[in-house]
DNA sequence: TAAATACTGAACCTCATGGTTCAGTATGCG
DNA sequence: CGCATACTGAACCATGAGGTTCAGTATTTA
């Protein structure tokens, strides 16, 4: 369909972006389960597990393998460097940037002050009709 | 509940789950810009990106001031720290997992060879944890 | 004052997501 | 064998995300 024009950023983020699927990664971390296991653990049904379960495997995260009638569910070999670089990368502009801004910052805040006496409101601009 | 504080986490992910708003970001980070110059930049319409900015805005990574009719955004105070630990705390638990896990897994392999000597096929042998 | 600019909000569209139920299939056990 | 277990897949549903158009409102400019 669409989505393969979607990143590994994007993808990366969009996983983390659910507390489930967060923590099937944090319980995997800690110790292999099945499916049926996770899903009694994040009380959700089998089917629903098993999707999540896929959308970790899809992005390289977690590893399963089918034992008898049993998947087994681990984390993957794929670590979260990707995303962890970009934050990293924002970090640094976002120091860098506020950092040069400080006295910029120090200005606003006393425009502010001075503003605040004549015109406060910002969004809401309908009085008249 | 097992869950976390979901709503911090799961909000800054997903924040940083589409390429145009970390593109945004970025282009903040460098240079404050208008809605109209960022929709300019990222081809879109006024309203898409006012989208973007306010989903940005109420998480706290971009501020906005609207002085006459053009609304400047920057980015904000807020950092991306609360995402930026929990993968950090990830990768220890990641570490710490196949750091531990790689005598084992020097056996399995050494075990894969003498069984291949014999005739047992079978090399899935996660059984005993 | 009239026209262009810049944004805003409502309504709409399409598609993905997160979840379910239900009906299988394959496996293990007594 | 016969039943329970464990997963699988299809179908469905509600919600929300990401985007658009269209019709405004407010501000600047000529």
């Amino acid at each position: 369909m669409v989505q393969y024009a979607t990143t590994d950023l994007d993808m990366s983020f969009a996983v983390l972006a659910d507390a489930t699927r967060r923590g099937v990664l944090e319980q995997l971390g800690r110790e292999a389960a099945s499916i049926t296991q996770l899903a009694d653990r994040f009380h959700m049904t089998l089917t629903g597990m098993k999707k999540h379960v896929g959308v970790l495997e899809q992005a390289g995260l977690v590893v399963t393998e089918k034992v008898g009638r049993v998947r087994t569910c681990r984390i993957g070999a794929r670590r979260l460097d990707d995303a962890a670089a970009w934050i990293e990368r924002y970090q640094l502009l976002w120091d860098a940037r506020f950092d040069g801004l400080d006295q910029v910052i120090d200005e606003l805040k006393q425009r502010e002050q001075s503003d605040a006496t004549n015109d406060d409101r910002d969004n809401r601009g309908e009085g008249t009709r």
